[in-house]
DNA sequence: ATTTATGCAAACTATTTGCATTGCC
DNA sequence: GGCAATGCAAATAGTTTGCATAAAT
């Protein structure tokens, strides 16, 4: 594994884009500065960085893939309306996958969890709406 | 919502295919029969279907979004090496939702739990290989 | 008759890959 | 110098959309 400079961009930018940005958004973000780099190299640099542990993939359901700089385990939720994705607290259910009665002869490793609602935002917006429908 | 011949045949099709399918699978099994149905109907039907509920959308953590016959709420299980889809025993975490110290002010509406490894075929072949570094 | 649904093609989003070239070690 | 990484373009997978036509109500 070789020390480009783009290598240490797509780091940088994961760790400054604190935001679980997509492989997308983190691309845009060195294009701002540097122009040059292309797309595949900030997919194949977030691939090789997420497998070689210095940042972790997230896999939220309905969103695309997610790089986040954060290591430690725990949740997002994702707002149906707006996309956003937001830090959860609660405890990581490190034991899930001994609770589950194993019929079907799976070898589990872990799991995914990821909650849907609306963020502020947009709950804010909805409730709006009702007040207006109301009168 | 009209009664149309393809309607019907998407979702006849996810009631058979019972293994979780794919948009793509769905469309396949129809078009091994009728060749003249187009993908986008099939993709236009599935929306609808799920969203009136007659059938269940179901956002697999790593995988294409699946199609369920089944309405009940359970948890699933992707292989990471074959991509196979299988039905989990675990009693539904009804309330997961209102452990959730909610900082962030999400209207939370649900979750999507998705448990991945290695199915039964997949873990016997890994076995093999490791048997024969032995040797 | 109206209006929803269809088929087709094109567009779009997200991601990967082949290949010639660059540049790290 | 050798091999890994890059840039580019094309390819792929999954899904949606515009539009003219067909068909359900």
């Amino acid at each position: 594994m070789r020390n480009t400079i783009q290598r240490q961009l797509v780091l940088d930018a994961v760790l400054e884009l604190k935001d679980h940005p997509t492989a997308d958004e983190v691309y845009q973000h060195i294009a701002s500065t540097n122009p040059s780099v292309s797309r595949a190299t900030v997919y194949r640099n977030l691939k090789q960085l997420s497998e070689s542990g210095e940042i972790k993939l997230r896999r939220i359901s309905g969103s695309a893939e997610r790089y986040d700089h954060i290591q430690t385990n725990h949740y997002h939720a994702r707002c149906i309306k707006c996309g956003a994705i937001c830090d959860l607290e609660l405890p990581y259910l490190d034991h899930l996958e001994e609770s589950v009665r194993d019929n079907s002869g799976f070898k589990l490793f872990g799991h995914d969890l990821t909650f849907y609602g609306l963020c502020k935002e947009c709950a804010a917006k909805a409730e709006e709406k009702t007040e207006g429908k109301k009168q």
